[in-house]
DNA sequence: TCAAAAGTGTTAGGCCTACACCCATGC
DNA sequence: GCATGGGTGTAGGCCTAACACTTTTGA
């Protein structure tokens, strides 16, 4: 039967049995520390094999019963304490030997991450030490060798901030409640880079598109004019939804 | 101890047992039948439980020792020969009881979907009708009930359709080799809807940039003046890789 | 000759850029 | 006073939206 033959030669992966999963959720936590201008990343140190003593990003596997969201809550609200976030769903990493423990048993089950992106508040954001259990904001530029392919998923995390930065208000979901137009700028080039534009520019921009509301408050840092301090207005900002590129 | 006890009440989650997954790779695959205007989304027709007789995307489990991408590449390879195509992930449904196989057997075992998003050249994409089994080009606005979550994946592909074409050059993958600045004008207006830009601005912009080359070649459609075919010129376009909005 | 489709031009307004400059404060 | 950081203004260039117009074809 030269038909049977040929279908095992073309596609003899068809044949193969299917692969059995676990399903890890891993988040890449950032925070803005405006005081110091550093973007930083949530990591945890690993007390178990595999990758024993290395950081991390936290983690989990999925249990019974839970969605996926829900397990991202779950390790979020084991480690930190924040009261406002923004988290969305990433990139799922599903190769095949991503996970070490895959060739221990060789049932072949597999180990697939589904990774989310977070913001949190630097000031807002306590970090839960539960006794031995190292856990650290850790400056993205210095992040060290982490377990897992958990270095690409952090890359791909940073990459998908800048664009968020770009084009959508999530700028605000890491400012505190009130802020100064220094502090978004600070913000802006931390993420983006030195130049992604000049300050009067950049401040004459936001405040013609007019979602920012001037408090009247002033605040004085050491040396130099006091700044005003602004607030994010959702209301005024909702006609700006969907619209491409409305920050710079 | 009253810690055990708080600690199954807050969080009775973390004592589940792990899930197991199987996981699926589920393609929105996209068309533009250019001759009449029309955005096209590839159906296949289920010959099994669950959703037996519904259409669907297609569709695969993914095997052992196999990559969520070949999975992706593979069901793609078994319906249509395409000689280009675009293929990038999309999104990850895992949510529980999103497979009614869940219920059946009670085992626990979760159905997740990673699907993938693509985009195929009508013209060069031949369907592989293997016997009985249905398989068509559905358009977008007339996609009927289909199986599982896929019209939630659909909405949520078609979405990212739209943001591609505005700030990336996939209509060119779409498009063939050789087009004219209507048929570009009319795949936009087709996907973005009908005011997205006056095509005598939208044709000076493109021309302006300068990665469209006119071969020269004129076609006649009928009545009306014959159109100058152009080419699309990866190489004059890289300068716009990763700077936003080029398109509109 | 006329309608249809392709292609060109124009003009007013807005926005982006790159600066130069003024203001309020600590030391 | 003066360095420091905050805030304002402006002139040129470029992009955009809207529309009028010309060219080339089939019927």
């Amino acid at each position: 039967m030269p038909g049977r033959i040929q279908r095992k030669v073309i596609d003899p992966i068809s044949s193969q049995p299917l692969a059995d999963f676990k399903v890890g959720v891993d988040s890449v936590i950032f925070s803005v520390d405006t005081s110091q201008n550093r973007l930083l990343v949530l990591l945890v140190m690993r007390h178990q094999e595999p990758f024993l003593n290395y950081w991390g990003l936290p983690g989990t596997l999925v249990r019974q019963g839970e969605s996926l969201e829900n397990a991202a809550d779950r390790i979020l609200a084991e480690k930190i304490r924040a009261k406002n976030l923004y988290l969305e769903q990433l990139y799922t990493f599903g190769g095949p030997h991503r996970d070490p423990r895959e060739e221990a048993n060789s049932f072949g089950i597999r180990y697939l991450s589904v990774s989310y992106f977070a913001l949190v508040r630097f000031e807002d954001a306590e970090l839960i030490a539960d006794g031995v259990s190292g856990i650290a904001w850790y400056p993205v530029k210095e992040v060290p060798q982490l377990a897992f392919d958990h270095n690409e998923i952090l890359t791909y995390g940073h990459r998908r901030l800048r664009n968020k930065l770009e084009y959508s208000p999530v700028a605000f979901e890491v400012l505190p409640e009130m802020f100064t137009l220094s502090d978004l700028y600070q913000l802006y080039t931390t993420v983006l880079g030195e130049n992604f534009s000049d300050y009067s520019n950049f401040r004459a921009k936001l405040l013609k598109l007019g979602f920012l509301c001037d408090t009247g408050i002033k605040v004085s840092r050491g040396a130099g004019r006091p700044a005003s301090l602004y607030r994010f207005d959702a209301t005024a900002f909702a006609p700006f939804k969907d619209k491409p590129l409305v920050f710079i």
